[in-house]
Formats: C-alpha cells, sequence, structure tokens
DNA sequence: GTTTTTATCACCTAGGTGTCAACG
DNA sequence: AACGTTGACACCTAGGTGATAAAA
C-alpha cells in the first residue's frame, strides 16, 4: 500500500519525495500508465528562484505567484485519478533577510498541520486531466492558525515546498487507502513572509502578475516612482 | 428503474414532473430518505411570475435572474446524491408581445437537445447537500445553436420550466441508470427572449440584480432618465 | 530600536447588467 | 413598416495586487 500524506505527523520531505519527475513504486492493482508530469512556465519559476522565492501570507488568504500548473501525459485515458498538491517544510530553520542575503534565525516554530489541496475537477479520467494544463491557482496560503476556510496555514520566515501528488483512485474516499506517486520540483521551493524582503522579488511578482500591472512603471501604470 | 431525462426524445414535461415538491416513486433499492425541496426567495420569483418572466438568451450565455436556488432536507446524511436541473419547453407555441400581452403567434420551432446541468458539486452526501443552500446560477442560456460550452440552447420567443433532479448515485457515470426525483416550481416559468419586452420585467431586473445597480433611479447610479 | 504583522487603499483583472443604435 | 437580433458600451459586482502607515 503507498504512503498516505493524508495523516499528520509528517512535517519533512520523505527522501523518497525527490525521486523528482518519476514517482514511487507503482500501486498493486496492475498499471496501464507511466505518468509525466511538467512544471508550467518553468523559465518563470527559475527567474523567481534564482533570487530566492517569496510567497505572501495574509489572515484572509493569498494565492501563489507563479501560479502552481502542470501538464501531464502518460496516464491511462480510461482510469480515473485524483491529483493533489500539499506543501511542506523544507528544514527545520527559522530565516531572516538581513543585508540583501537570508540567513537563519533560529529553530522553526511549530507547524500546523498541512492540508491536501485537491484539484477541484477530481476524480477526472487520465484522458481528461491530459487534454489540458492543471491549474492549482485557486490554492491559498494563510498565517492564520484559526483558519476556516481550509487555507494552507504557514510560518512566517520559514522554507517550503510544494509538492504534487498523482493518485489512481475512483473516489476520493479511497484516498487514504491509495498510492501515492509524488513530484517535486525544487525550483518551486520558496519562504513564507507578510512582507516582500527582497526588491528583486517584488520588481519580479509587479512585472509578470497581471493584478500587480498598476505598479509597473511602464505602459498601463499611472503610478509614478517616489 | 426511474426516468431518465438525459436520453432526448422528450421534448415536453412528462405529467409526472408536476407533482410539485415530491418527486417520483423511490428506486428499487430500500431508502432511508424523504427528501423535501423549497425554493429560495419564492416571492421574488411569484413578482416576476405575476408579469410574465422574461430571460435573456444571448450568444455568449446569459445567467438566469433571479437565481435559481434550493434548500434541500430530508436525505440520508451518509448516502451520495447527484444534484442537477435543466429547462424544458412548456408547450408547442411561439408567442409574441403584443399590445402589453404575451400571445401565441404559431407553431414552435424545432428544440435542441437540452443540456441536464449537473450542480459542480456532485456527487456529495446528503449531509452537505443539506448544510447550505444549492445554488445553479452558474448555468447559462444562450440562442446559439452551435454553442461549445455546454449552454442551455433555448429558442426566443418560446416558454419554458425549469426542472430540479436529486438521484441518489455514487457517480456520475452511473446517472443514466438511476431513478430520478424531479421537482418542478411553477413560478419558475419564463419566456426566453433577446430583449426585454415588458418593461415591469424590466424593472424588476434593474431593482433586484446587483450587477444591474446601475440602472437604478435612486442610489448608486449616475443615470438620470432619458 | 528593530523587525514583523495588520488593515486599508488605489489600481488592476474578470466578468455580469441593461441600453442603445445598427442591422436583418 | 414592424419585429427580432446583435455587438459595443458604461456601469456595476467580485476579488487579486503591492504600497503604505500604523500597530504589535
Amino acid at each position: 500500500m503507498g504512503r498516505n500524506p493524508l495523516l499528520p505527523g509528517e512535517l519533512f520531505p520523505h527522501p523518497d519525495h525527490f525521486r523528482t519527475m518519476r514517482g514511487l513504486e507503482p500501486p498493486d492493482n496492475d498499471v496501464q500508465d507511466d505518468p509525466k508530469v511538467d512544471l508550467e512556465e518553468k523559465d518563470l519559476w527559475e527567474q523567481f528562484h534564482k533570487f530566492g522565492t517569496e510567497m505572501v501570507i495574509t489572515k484572509s488568504g493569498r494565492r501563489m505567484f507563479p501560479p502552481f500548473k502542470v501538464k501531464v501525459s502518460g496516464l491511462d485515458k480510461k482510469a480515473k485519478y485524483i491529483l493533489l498538491m500539499d506543501i511542506v517544510a523544507v528544514d527545520d530553520c527559522r530565516y531572516k533577510f538581513h543585508n540583501s542575503k537570508w540567513m537563519v534565525a533560529g529553530k522553526a516554530d511549530p507547524e500546523m498541520p498541512k492540508r491536501m489541496y485537491i484539484h477541484p475537477d477530481s476524480p477526472s479520467t487520465g484522458e481528461q486531466w491530459m487534454q489540458k494544463i492543471v491549474s492549482f491557482h485557486k490554492l491559498k496560503l494563510t498565517n492564520n492558525i484559526s483558519d476556516k476556510h481550509g487555507f494552507t496555514i504557514l510560518n512566517s520566515m520559514h522554507k517550503y515546498q510544494p509538492r504534487f501528488h498523482l493518485v489512481r483512485a475512483n473516489d476520493i474516499l479511497k484516498l487514504p487507502y491509495s498510492a501515492f506517486r509524488t513530484y517535486v520540483f525544487k525550483e518551486m521551493e520558496f519562504i513564507a513572509v507578510t512582507a516582500y524582503q527582497n526588491e528583486k522579488i517584488t520588481q519580479l511578482k509587479i512585472n509578470h502578475n497581471p493584478f500587480a500591472k498598476g505598479f509597473r512603471d511602464t505602459g498601463g501604470g499611472k503610478r509614478e516612482k517616489k
């Protein structure tokens, strides 16, 4: 039986999860698939990663940018799959941004249990998942430990790794007993913040997120540099 | 086995469907439910109905107003249900609005096959359906016979009746073989139009639809009567 | 004193309204 | 002519941005 990321108690990624681009062993039943998962907008993710990606977390919930999108292929067209993601702590440290550098600033704070974000189209057939890009843009991050919306609760100034999971299962109720194939993209690692620390990250967000167009120097914006 | 509204060939409502508020016989398997379905905003629907409700249809798709919402009770908390709606022609007539009155203006045009609109939360447990109002506001109406979005295709100047269906089924694939319980609210009857005919209907829409607030005489609007 | 968090804001995207003039 | 349809439009709702100042 596969490992079960739904149960609490595993806060840090198991080494198995870093077999990037190919998952765990196939489940017990016969397989007719050989899944391949490609991260969309990989270039953009790498631009952020180069400077140290930051994701804002707020009490009311904040989306990630860039959005997490994957293209999936090699599924069994007729089989049903559930696609999910979660976000796990990368290490046991608290960070601070000092002299334009991220530095370790002590032991990590206690982690809240992480919610699995099940893609709302789940379950769907392999054929349906493969015919369009799968987007997890509706997932929201928060620092509100009392959140009731089901958002993912993170600690500010801590480092995280999003993970993608692929499960062959007809029904969400079967999820806890099913084998997970897990994919990790290192370029998606980020530090959660309540306000941006690195100005270069801020500028990348402004230049690429359409909702931040009002802060661009050129074109659409009416705003001038102070 | 229950009747199956998914199959084409039945354009006009069967008398069975007018047992309002209580559906067809229960399916073959043991029943642990006695569903009750209440239309939300019944008063508003009746205000429209009194004048003869009109719903605009456009090429790009238009929502209904008032939105179709129901409160469901009496379900088996643990059983899974699929909730759906469709819209069927009421009669075989084409209408016109003449001298402030709707009149028959000949035989109906050919009907396109009607799509079942499955509520996006389907399937869910009885408990989940009962704990909040179920809204079908995302359904869209169109007169574009080539529509590829899956909108409901109607004929302008024809009379229609929305219907609500409740199905005990674990899986959408089982829908065609499952027994439907069908509920019809007469006050939801409407005539499809490409432009409003009855000024009283227009005013009710403007006064109650928040997206039309800009056309109100009082308060928020900057618009004056011409 | 310094760092981190919060609430509010102007500025966007995205899309649902009826109006109106033009077209069949 | 009279009637029905279409597309552009101003005006909304709804909600996603980083900036900013104040609070913690």
